[in-house]
DNA sequence: ATCGTATTTGTAATCGATTACAAAAAATAA
DNA sequence: TTATTTTTTGTAATCGATTACAAATACGAT
C-alpha cells in the first residue's frame, strides 16, 4: 500500500507538497499539482484516514447508539441521521448496545480514544452517569429518550400529549374501559405516556384501574400478547387498549383475535410508532406517528453543530395521530 | 486529555515502561507497574486507539455491509456477528449502503484507509468487481449473497434446495397451480429460488406458467401487494404462491384478504426467513427458516480467521421449512 | 542588473502510541 | 569484592499524515 512518501518520491516533490495538493490547497502550482495527481494515480494512493486523523485529532465518524437493530422504530431515524451525516461529510457507526453496559463501554471508550467526534443516544436504559461525565468533554446528543432536567441536548416528541390525544380519541369513539399496555416506567417516556393516559381519563372522569394497567419488560410481540391475555383474564374486560409501541399493540391484536373478539368492534386499539408492519395487520393499525426521519436529521444536525461548537438547544417535534382500522368502529 | 507522554512524567518512568503497562508486557516489575497503574487512574488516562492503530497498522473493526438495516432478515445475522466479534475483541461497523454504489465507496475506502480490518457483505447488489478487487488486498466474506465461482469465501444456505422443498410441500398439499413471487432475477438467490421452484414443478409434471411468476424490484410489503394483485388478475387463479421472502408473503396476505380470498383455503402461501412477524399475521405464516444468527457467527469466525490468515473455506447451512396456518388446510 | 515582493516548495516538528536496541540496575556466582 | 548473568528501564525510530516556518524561485518595478 502507497504512502504519501511513495507519491512524494514519485512526483519528485516533498510530502508537504503532496498532502497541499490531497487538501485542495491553493498554493500548488498546477504543473506540481499534475504531476502530483499523475503520481497519486499510478501508484493507486489512498490516503490513510489513521495518520490524518492522528494529526488532526479528528475521525468524522459519529456514534449511534441504539438499545437493538431488531426494533423497527429505530429504522427511519437511522435513515435520517445517516443521510444528514453523509451530507456533512461524516460516517456513521452503528452501535447496538442490547442495553447492556458492557458494550455500552466498549462504544463509550471509541469516543474518548477519538475513533469517533460525537455520539448521538437512542438507547432509553443508557446509563445516565456515564453519558453525563462523557458529555462534559465530548458532543453528545439524545435522540427520542433523554433525561428530564438534564443538560444533554435532545430531540424528542412531547410524549405526554400525544399519549393523551390517543385516548382522548377513544374516549370521543365512546369508550369507557380503556386500558394502557405500557412499557416498564423506569424509563421516561413510560411515564409521560401513562401520565397522557391518565389526564385525559380524568379530564372525561374515568377511573383509573390498575387492573387495567400492565407494564411490560421488553417491547416484542410476546410481550403484547402476554399482556393482552392478563386484560382478558380481568372479570370486566376493557373496551379499548391503548399500547406504547406498535410492536406491543400488533402483540395483542394476536392475542385478541385469539380469543374470537373482534377490534375494532369488541376491543379498539391503539399503538405507537406507525412501523411499517402497523399498515399489514388485519385490521391495519391506529397509532401515533412520530416523525422518525425528521427526527434522526435534526439529532445529527445538532450533534454536527455541537462539534463545531455550536451551543445547541433542545427540539420537541410535532407527532401525529393515524387514525386507522382498529378504531374505526 | 491526558496522553501517554502526561503518564510517564506523573508516573517517574519512561513511555516505553507505561506502554508496557498497558500491554501487559511481563518484563516490568511490581513497583514500577503500580506507580503506572496509580498514574494513570489519577489522570483518568485512555490510550488513543489512533496512535495505536496507526503503528499497528489495525483497528480492530470489522465492517457488515447490509443493503438497508429496515429488512428484518439481518437483525439476527447482526447479532450473531457481533456477538462473534465482540467474543474476539473485535467491534463492528454497521454499514448501510442502501445499494448505493456512492455509500458503498465510502466504505470501502474505510477499508483502504486501515480504519478497519475486513468486511462482511450481506448487499447482494454489491459492486462485485470492486469487491474482488479489494478482497485481493484485504479479508473480505459474503454472507448470506454471493458470487457463484466467484473467489471470495461465503457462509450462505442451499437456495434452491430450500425452494424446491418448500415448492414440493405446496404440491404434496394437492396444489397443481402454483405461482411464485420472486425479486430481481439478477441477484442469485432469487435465480437458485427460482430453479428450486421449477425443478419442483417438472418433478411432479406440472406446466410453468409464466403469468404465474411475478418479479419484484425491492422485498418490501408494498411489492407483495402489487405482485399478488396481479395474479389475482389472471383468468387462471393460482392455488397457492411461493414468495421468496416474507415481507413479499405479507403483502400478499394482506391482498388476498382484501380481496375476500381466504388463505389457506383458497390460496395456500409460503414465505421466506421466518421474520418474527411471520408469527404474528392472521394466519401465521408458513416460512423456510435460515439459521441466521449461526449465518453470522459463521461469517464473523471466517473473517477473523482470513485475518489472520488462515485460509477460509465457504460453507453451506441448513435450512428448515417451518409449516405454519398458512398451508394448513 | 538589482532589489523587493509574491508565489511556490521543502524541512522538520508533531499527533500518540509501539518496540528494537542499548543502558542501567539487580541478582547471582566466583 | 568483582565478574557475570538476568531483569528492568530508557532512548529513539517508526507508523502516515498535517503544517508552521524557512528557503527557493518567479515576477515586477526601478
Amino acid at each position: 500500500m502507497a504512502n504519501i512518501q511513495h507519491v512524494a518520491k514519485q512526483a519528485g516533490v516533498s510530502v508537504a507538497t503532496v498532502s497541499r495538493v490531497l487538501n485542495n490547497i491553493t498554493t500548488v502550482s498546477p504543473k506540481t499539482r499534475l504531476k502530483v495527481e499523475s503520481a497519486i494515480k499510478d501508484l493507486n494512493y489512498e490516503p490513510s484516514m489513521l495518520g490524518r486523523n492522528l494529526r488532526n485529532s479528528e475521525s468524522r465518524l459519529l456514534l449511534v447508539l441504539i438499545p437493538s437493530i431488531s426494533n423497527p422504530f429505530y429504522t427511519e431515524i437511522i435513515n435520517g441521521i445517516e443521510n444528514t451525516a453523509i451530507a456533512n461529510n461524516y460516517n456513521i457507526l452503528l452501535c447496538e448496545t442490547d442495553s447492556n453496559p458492557q458494550r455500552e463501554n466498549i462504544y463509550f471508550n471509541m469516543i474518548k480514544n477519538k475513533l469517533a467526534d460525537g455520539v448521538i443516544s437512542m438507547d432509553p436504559a443508557v446509563n445516565m452517569q456515564k453519558l453525563n461525565e462523557l458529555a462534559e468533554q465530548y458532543p453528545i446528543i439524545q435522540c427520542s429518550e433523554y433525561e428530564e432536567g438534564g443538560s444533554i441536548p435532545y430531540v424528542t416528541i412531547d410524549n405526554e400529549l400525544a399519549a393523551y390525544r390517543a385516548v382522548k380519541h377513544l374516549i370521543k369513539l365512546g369508550n369507557k374501559r380503556i386500558a394502557l399496555i405500557n412499557s416498564d416506567e423506569k424509563f421516561l417516556y413510560a411515564r409521560q405516556r401513562r401520565n397522557g393516559y391518565e389526564r385525559a381519563l380524568k379530564e372525561f372522569d374515568l377511573p383509573i384501574r390498575e387492573e387495567w394497567i400492565c407494564n411490560t419488560n421488553q417491547l416484542d410481540f410476546e410481550n403484547g400478547i402476554q399482556a393482552m391475555r392478563k386484560l382478558l383474564q380481568q372479570p370486566e374486560k376493557p373496551s379499548a387498549v391503548f399500547a406504547v409501541s406498535d410492536t406491543l399493540a400488533i402483540g395483542a391484536l394476536k392475542e385478541i383475535n385469539a380469543s374470537q373478539l373482534k377490534v375494532p368492534d369488541d376491543i379498539a386499539l391503539i399503538g405507537f410508532d406507525k412501523i411499517s408492519f402497523s399498515n399489514m395487520t388485519n385490521p391495519t393499525l391506529t397509532t401515533v406517528s412520530q416523525p422518525m426521519y425528521k427526527m434522526g436529521s435534526t439529532a445529527a444536525n445538532m450533534l454536527i453543530g455541537s462539534i463545531k461548537g455550536n451551543k445547541v438547544e433542545s427540539i420537541i417535534l410535532d407527532h401525529e395521530l393515524v387514525i386507522r382500522e382498529s378504531t374505526m368502529g
